[in-house]
DNA sequence: TGTACATCAGTGAACGCGCGTTCACTGATGTAC
DNA sequence: TGTACATCAGTGAACGCGCGTTCACTGATGTAC
């Protein structure tokens, strides 16, 4: 069980999570602090130095806990991504996940932390794999680390561009468009691509324009 | 002339943004403070407000002068590419130029400081339009606009991967490899794609696997 | 050419702030007998 | 089941830090006559 005590709090490492967690979606441009996320959980100051080393320790678990989240998102937007559209599916979703939650993102990524910690290096690892394996399975003939690294660039200079206001950021749905012609450019900008993989795949019949 | 005064500096506009840019090379992890700045110009902490209203201006100055360097970069890097192998050229720049100055790219895309600042937005226009007529010259039937953007965004994608650690950066040969082989993925997974942008152009017939 | 004066570009003290981290501590919890 | 005690998870005061920004100031510069 969980639940707080008064003074033996219950579940401190937890709490101190959420409050991160919490203050980064109240304030996108945020640095976490230390003892902001003790305010937030409503603890002293120092009580988080039971739980986490120091402040990078607890923003590393944060952005693993990102990492985490942004995957299941992944998952979620569809479950067996298989062609191009799928894939542009898949690829909204990461931009969508990185404008709503920039801070959390930014963190993620940006973040000057250790990159030796663990956590986050399973976490992102997780990430590659993932796309891999979507490429994988939507282009079984091409070389799979090239591409997926290609298509994780393209989606993430996206995300980062609409994070830093560098593009048409107005509505979602314009955000949507844009991510779904870059990746489809990236496969379809050549008609003859998608159906050449996809024929590949299961001898299917190519449709002509 | 600018040769510096005793007292009346002479010209410490000029030498704050020459400080600030050797502090941001010395420490890629730094975050720009005013009063740092003054001290490595050797001025009191508060001499810079004569020429910047506040910190912000001074970042958005730097990031501005950021941003035409490495306009300047890329122009050098081919006078007037027009074929994918060009642009992959170009693209390798880009990403160097992220590396090897890691804090001025930060400061140049991430720092969220006023996004409305004049020279900046001009900054990032003259970008947008350079890499819309690289596009154009080199696939003149295209949608420009999506292209370049797409384009944009897979090399900004790369360059922050790589920036945060996400990417092999184990050498600058490794690093120029993988930009190269994404951009050429982009345009050449399907033999058929230089193709079919020239055939387009000219009435579109798409080749056949 | 020399002088009076306005302006300009610095100084330095001071403000209040939030931060990460340390330390000795204390109250609650759980365990051994 | 009741008690003694070790351990654990908090507290709160304190440290030293660098920061952005304000303010009244002063010394240098340039201009008008």
């Amino acid at each position: 069980m969980s639940q707080a005590a008064a003074y033996h709090h219950g579940d401190l490492r937890a709490a101190c999570l959420r409050a991160a967690r919490e203050l980064l979606e109240e304030d996108g441009s945020a640095g976490l602090s230390l003892r902001a996320v003790a305010r937030r959980a409503g603890v002293s100051a120092t009580a988080p130095y039971r739980h986490y080393a120091d402040r990078d320790a607890l923003v590393s678990a944060v952005a693993a806990e990102g990492y985490r989240e942004l995957a299941a998102s992944l998952a979620a937007a569809h479950p067996s991504p298989s062609t191009p559209d799928d894939l542009a599916a898949v690829a909204v979703v990461y931009v969508r996940f990185a404008l709503e939650h920039p801070a959390l993102f930014r963190a993620m990524f940006a973040e000057p932390c250790d990159p030796n910690n663990e956590e986050r290096v399973a976490a992102t690892a997780a990430i590659t794999e993932y796309v891999q394996n979507i490429v994988r399975a939507a282009f079984p003939g091409s070389d799979a680390e090239v591409l997926s690294t290609t298509v994780w660039a393209l989606v993430h200079g996206l995300a980062f561009l609409h994070l830093d206001g560098k593009l048409d950021t107005s509505t979602p749905e314009v955000v949507a468009d844009q991510v779904r012609s870059a990746v489809r450019a990236l496969f379809t900008v050549s008609p003859a691509l998608s159906q050449t993989v996809v024929a590949d795949q299961a001898g299917e019949e190519p449709v002509q324009p």
